[in-house]
DNA sequence: GTCAGATGTATGGTATACCACATAGCATAT
DNA sequence: ATATGCTATGTGGTATACCATACATCTGAC
């Protein structure tokens, strides 16, 4: 073995910023922000001195991550860390079912029979553990197979856009997703899900993501109470409520 | 009026990064990315002299470029502006199909018969101007009429995720939007969208939104060669051609 | 003549110094 | 005692200097 093989791997493509940038992001994520007692400024020459490193990479990370709504950069402030309203999460939610809803149309196309059964396999092995009630290893397995089917869509953009919103719904699924009522109820949603795929049909599997993921979206909105305090009192824009029978 | 009106607007969050990230977002997407002779490399030391700033606020505005995917970074090397493939455009209008669609469905529920009316009366104004085949015109008031569905849905988030996508839509609408021969289909798909909505039918609007934007993804697929020289030989992924039939 | 190596230059990456503004605390005057 | 204004300090915004790498060019040897 000669010296450029063992010298080559020079940390080529690294750079400080994307480092930080990924750094930061898992931090943000995974640190409870809406805790009381939560951390929300960010200040940079803290940072610099803990990660022992310039402003410079700092200040171009925390930019990306203003620019994907996960910070707020106050000028001449500080930057902040975006705490959700309950409207926005009902938005992502919207959102992502609008995106998951066209990943279930176009996986009846394109995927295959093969991975349809590694699908249904993963979603029968999680479907014992929810039972059990043990709700954060479900709910990780019911994030998973929602990103499975945006994958199975075999559309990137639509996969990356929907990654985008599951990132700010890290931090909101704890609460959100992991009871025991909705359980059940989700294993069976999942199981129809499956085999409107497996029967190739566009429209069926559509519309049963969509109403899936509209009964997360109508159950948040029930049940989201602890950030109304902090903007109560604002138009928050309830509309939502509204729309409950448009997904009949 | 008072004072305190006549004091408030003072200048107050202006920044250099954030007034050139609008500048260079503004200068790419006017440019017509895909000419043979576009200029594709950005240096920064260039911009800097031009603009008479330093290079720093530059480079932040570029790095959030870089994260809605106008220019890539890439290190030591440089920064490119981003030329779509093929396929990516495909996929942009997959997702676009998906959002809009669903801003279709909660239009029906949240929209003012008002608003609905002020839509119609757009869409009417622009049919006329679309059989003169006024193409840049018609091809303004379709983005309009598309963003319009958009913002009737009240979801900001739905409108500001696809307008991410009618930004890089931006340099190819040109091409792929202004033709005589699709601006009537388009103008009836239209009309029949506004029933729909003033029918207050969920599933209607959005199956009719969906269908007419998948038309415009078809006459995409089918005609789309300019840029095929760029990367023929890759793997493209043209399976999206197996999925018109989902649509029907 | 051609190719390998060295060297120069241009460009991005990083560090740092400095500036402007925001904020809090204190002092002073009413 | 309260209100106003000043000052000190800390923070983000910007400019600039320096470093490391990539690429082109040149040179020399075979």
């Amino acid at each position: 073995m000669s010296f450029s093989d063992l010298l080559k791997p020079v940390s080529i493509n690294f750079t400080l910023k994307d480092h930080t940038y990924s750094l930061l992001k898992e931090a943000i994520l995974k640190m409870d922000i809406y805790s009381p007692t939560a951390q929300l400024r960010l200040d940079e020459r803290n940072l610099a001195s803990q990660l022992r490193i310039s402003r410079t990479p700092i200040r171009e990370a925390l930019a990306r991550l203003a620019q994907d709504g996960l910070v707020e950069i106050q000028p001449r402030k500080g930057v902040f860390i975006c705490q959700k309203t309950r409207s926005e999460i009902l938005e992502m939610i919207v959102t992502w079912a609008a995106l998951e809803s066209m990943a279930a149309r176009l996986a009846t196309s394109v995927a295959s029979d093969s991975s349809l059964k590694a699908l249904r396999k993963f979603a029968m092995k999680h479907s014992t553990s929810a039972t059990k009630a043990e709700l954060s290893e479900y709910s990780d397995a019911n994030i998973k197979f929602h990103q499975w089917i945006l994958e199975l869509s075999g559309c990137e953009l639509l996969r990356t856009t929907a990654d985008g919103l599951f990132m700010h719904m890290y931090s909101v699924r704890r609460r959100a997703m992991g009871e025991s009522d909705r359980a059940s109820r989700s294993v069976q949603d999942h199981m129809q899900i499956i085999e409107a795929l497996e029967a190739r049909d566009p429209e069926l599997a559509s519309k049963r993501v969509l109403e899936h993921t509209m009964r997360l979206h109508a159950h948040v909105d029930k049940t989201w109470t602890r950030l109304e305090s902090l903007s109560s009192g604002e138009d928050d824009g309830d509309h939502f409520n509204l729309l409950e029978n448009s997904f009949s």
